[in-house]
DNA sequence: ACCTGAACACCGTTCAAGT
DNA sequence: ACCTGAACACCGTTCAAGT
């Protein structure tokens, strides 16, 4: 099996997915590919490009259903679990490049372009379309990171048993309640946003 | 000057502010000591400990004016801009504790019980406050580490023109708008959730 | 008690050289 | 066209030794 640029960004993943991204490196990353470290360079010109190939064939994978005749509510929750599902299969990766997000994340991914349709086609001014489309896409990346990072997880541990139960939450039954509830208030601030531009319009002519 | 543990982390604060967290060396943060490298290993196991070192000392600057009989809205709206001056005061170092969450962040920070605090008094029932303090904490986070990155910032000159003006924002006024955008929807949000919360009520008796 | 030098086991990357 | 060895300039950290 020779060496190929795409060969090393799914090496380079699988050793990710393993041991996290702090953990690879260029040399490790060519003995799990029975090369000489220094033949990697010749495909690649650097470990950021690496990280960078990485990013592209992961953010390749996401798929989400145009349901464009859905409510614009229904439509940004499905998005939102649609790219959670996606980060859930590689966590350590994706953890590491939304909160590193120097140079991940683009605004002419896929997610941010749907997100911008949605938040349109539900009555945002163009005028601030792009600041609503930072705000939800932000806040969501925030709690998601905080989830995949574990950081959630360390906290819950810390919360009171519920009144006299076992005390145990089901792994990962947290997490997905704070997913849905950030989702959900969301939503709801952003029809009350909405209410304010109706207003605004009203009240104008 | 001798060295001391409160000095190595107030230089590599000062480097870290310079150049970033990434450019932290033991090596450099020992010349910029005027002192021997290994000299440091005395008063510092490791470096991850002078991290964690640097965290407690820029968390400990964390101030906010208690307003307990101000509406719950207003609370949160100033312990978020109280914690975003923080934050901006040390934009390298915060951008990363951010997103490295590993072990910066911790629920027994003074920002999460004062937001604790603030929830409780709103009226968000005790089974669903670390949920929610989870889910306002970490979505403001993700909001205002895209600004301490300077994701938002490379996002905004992306921006179309207002409309025929001259096409360019004053630097920081997006910035500025998003993330008081995202505490307004949040707030709004909450109360959605809250008026939720009291029709469970009101139907349970 | 506080500091130091030498040394170890790693890094990423360059470059001239091999096939 | 593709790979390799030697080498360079860095890392964090240990440890025995100095004052």
């Amino acid at each position: 099996m020779p060496l190929t640029e795409a060969g090393i960004y799914a090496a380079a993943l699988r050793l990710i997915d393993e041991d996290g991204v702090e953990a690879l490196t260029m040399r490790k990353l060519a003995t799990a590919l029975d090369a000489n470290p220094m033949s990697l360079y010749y495909h690649v010109p650097n470990k950021d490009a690496v990280l960078r190939g990485v990013a592209r064939m992961v953010g390749a994978q996401f798929r989400t259903v145009k349901s464009e005749d859905a409510p614009w509510q229904e439509r940004i929750r499905l998005l939102a679990t649609d790219f959670r599902t996606l980060a859930q299969r590689h966590p350590r990766f994706m953890g590491y490049s939304f909160s590193l997000q120097s140079d991940f994340i683009q605004p002419d991914d896929p997610f941010w372009i749907e997100l911008t349709a949605i938040l349109d086609a539900a009555g945002v001014p163009h005028s601030e379309l792009s600041h609503f489309t930072a705000l939800v896409g932000f806040a969501i990346n925030g709690v998601l990171t905080a989830e995949l990072t574990g950081t959630l997880h360390r906290w819950s541990s810390l919360k009171p048993p519920t009144d006299g139960e076992d005390g145990l939450t089901p792994p990962g039954l947290d997490e997905n309640r704070v997913f849905h509830l950030a989702l959900d208030t969301i939503i709801m601030g952003l029809e009350g946003q909405l209410a304010v531009f109706g207003e605004g319009q009203g009240a104008d002519h």
